[in-house]
DNA sequence: GCGATAAAAGACCGATCGGTCTTTTACTTT
DNA sequence: AAAGTAAAAGACCGATCGGTCTTTTATCGC
């Protein structure tokens, strides 16, 4: 890779931390130059606005998600473990944080609106991509009779995302693990619910 | 009410919209004028700075919902009716909002972390309060042998709030109140479930 | 290693930021 | 209605905002 695509680089990583701690209404570009060591020319060599630079750096957090999840989806064959995994790999954020300030789609979806549109599509289109994961994974599991056929696999990817980003927010505001740790729990057990009996 | 307290009053609902759908950072002096119909002497004649306003403005829109939770739960004395009530009358404020940009509770709690200290233990009192309400609601309910002992309140609150936020996040997000009322689904049979058999 | 080229620095810009202060206007109280 | 007081206006402040542009510095192809 060249100097310039490390910069870039280099530029987009520090700059996703700052922006999802400070929102984007938040961060001035004088915390960019901080963040990076760069100076205005540095940044502004790489990217035309402020904006491009947010929407990068947004894509490339959630870029970093998704790699997690991939992951941890690897080992997991059976769909009851694929939900599960999903589920324990939200909640690992606790312990190993990918970035500082939180889940970066609860912070940009809250902190975009009203306020900047291209980011909030970007969120939207993540949330897109999320809830079609475990939509394919229940869909998957109906098909091997491991998932029972009533269930409808939109509502469980909206019953499970809002219980583990609503469970992150007031861990966030707590300080407390606590939280989302009861979030898990109530998870795991709705996922058992969803299970055709062995 | 004298003219200066009927100002206050004014300054504060209607800063209050602007700074829950723009947050702290996002909301400028000018956007406050713009609300208020005054200039900056007026504003500034009520309130010594930005922080103290936005603080008086979250206050006031926690009073808000705080009133009509009461009013909701006036009717109902079951245990059950009562933590129903409390689930559909936060659905509700997507039928009749009472304040433009969605929860002020989760704008506040995700806006202010990391921004601003005083506003965010403001965020975290609600929170508090909100908790309490619901784990009055279910220690009474165990009481009187409504629900059963073995379920935890605090458990209940924080799935209750953490699935209610998480819904209106998505919902908010997409602009569809589908996913809010699949939260309110999911919540109304996880009610049932706490229930003693009749 | 040298020349061409790209990257980073840093001075600079007008606009806007939150906040102050004096002046004008309006209310309130007698 | 007048006098005293409080509220609102609006000019003004230094700092900082996002962004531009020229200059310096470093990289890369040869």
């Amino acid at each position: 890779m060249s100097k310039a695509q490390l910069t870039r680089s280099h530029i987009i990583q520090q700059s996703a931390e700052v922006f999802n701690q400070f929102g984007y209404a938040g961060t001035s570009l004088a915390d960019l130059m901080q963040a990076t060591g760069l100076k205005k020319g540095g940044i502004y060599n790489h990217f035309a606005s402020k904006d491009e630079l947010a929407i990068a750096a947004f894509d490339y957090s959630v870029g970093l998600v998704q790699q997690r999840y991939a992951k941890a989806l690897r080992g997991q064959r059976a769909s009851a473990s694929r939900l599960r995994a999903v589920v324990d790999t939200f909640c690992a954020t606790i312990d190993e944080p990918l970035m500082k300030g939180g889940c970066p789609l609860l912070n940009t979806a809250i902190d975009s609106d009203h306020v900047h549109k291209g980011l909030k599509s970007r969120a939207q289109a993540a949330m897109d991509k999320w809830r079609s994961m475990l939509e394919k994974i229940i869909r998957y599991g109906q098909k091997r009779c491991e998932i029972q056929g009533a269930v409808d696999p939109d509502v469980v990817a909206t019953i499970v995302i809002a219980t583990l980003e609503g469970g992150v927010m007031m861990s966030g505001l707590y300080g407390d693990r606590i939280h989302l740790d009861r979030a898990r729990e109530h998870l795991m057990r709705y996922v058992d619910s969803l299970l055709v009996p062995p």
